[in-house]
DNA sequence: TCGTTACCGTAACGTACGCTACGGTACGAG
DNA sequence: CTCGTACCGTAGCGTACGTTACGGTAACGA
């Protein structure tokens, strides 16, 4: 036997690398050297955790996934009422400070990515099934009243319009800013405090 | 003398060939040599036509947002009353048919060669910044009474939402479906109608 | 009809990519 | 301390990219 290496800390270390150059370079730009150099080490070192490129890619989306779930379930879980609830866990999807800009910035890229890779197509679509399905049920819990179908309804909209501020603000954060997108989701939920 | 090109022409083909094969084959597979492939001529025609590859990138973005401008101008010229054009025209910006689906196809692959490229997020933000523009003066026609700044941000929400749909019917096209697009549509121009 | 010239296809250049193979190196076991 | 092995940096392979240069070709004026 001899040396042992984290394999887990690489991967998150090399996922990490990888949000931080899809930010800042875009999708073109997402090379294995770049990556490399933006985690301190070589090609060589990343193709040996991971088997392709691809793999990389896919535990990235992955991470990304499970950090934003689990900011949402901390939002989810200090929230007073129902309605605060979807408030905070909407807030925290959309990305009103220049770190979730950023975040922003990695998603827009996974999707275009999605638009030519299967894999990470059904990856996307998965995980923001979840959300929506997330969002559902915190739909229903804080308007109990409403039919499934106008719940589900209202959750897909309501995703619809985080990840839209989310793209826009991307590339015009002055007209889409912190302010403009809590009025917008304020205005969206406006519509879940009153009777229609 | 010798024979002369029809350079207007050719570009506008050039460009269709453009969006056609970054519908298909995403930002990774939008290459000189398969535009030239899918508009049935070689990679030397495309470079006499267009200085570089980004100059026809940006020619495709800017005759994409005219022609999406024009069908806006249409929806917005036949309907009966402010309402209905600004329904008409937030729906036609949407995807509910397989065709505007591979339109936002086209929207997602360059709003992410615009996180890499400053020229075509300069195009990307003018354009955004003059629908929201359209939109804001529909959402005053239909509601005279409303705050500029109100109006502003009813704006600013109806885009972020018909970008959202755009977004995520890409990906998932059954829960983003024509009629859920509709519906949330509506759903969001149903606060237009009723004071709040 | 013929020469001129604008036009564009062909071929190749340099570069950077994803990926592989090999050799050196550092660490844990004995 | 020393051996053995797991690990990873180095170098380079083949490929495909954007771009360029040049020669052939087709059309227009005469």
């Amino acid at each position: 036997m001899a040396r042992r290496r984290d394999l887990a800390d690489q991967r998150r270390r090399l996922s990490a690398a990888t949000w931080s150059v899809l930010a800042e370079r875009g999708l073109p730009g997402l090379t294995l050297r770049a990556v490399a150099e933006r985690a301190g080490c070589t090609t060589g070192m990343v193709l040996h955790t991971f088997a392709d490129k691809q793999a990389l890619l896919v535990h990235a989306r992955e991470l990304l996934h499970r950090r934003t779930g689990l900011r949402a379930d901390a939002a989810q879980a200090t929230a007073a009422d129902p309605v605060a609830a979807l408030r905070a866990v909407l807030l925290q999807a959309a990305s009103p400070t220049e770190e979730k800009r950023e975040e922003a910035r990695v998603w827009v890229g996974f999707l275009a990515a999605a638009l030519a890779d299967p894999v990470l197509a059904d990856l996307h679509r998965d995980y923001n099934r979840r959300f929506v399905a997330r969002v559902r049920e915190l739909v229903h819990a804080a308007r109990p009243d409403l039919e499934p179908a106008e719940a589900a309804d209202t959750a897909t909209s309501l995703v619809a319009l985080v990840e839209g501020l989310n793209a826009l603000a991307c590339v015009d954060p002055e007209t889409y800013g912190e302010r403009t997108q809590q009025i917008a989701l304020d205005a969206a939920l406006a519509r879940l405090r009153v009777e229609p």
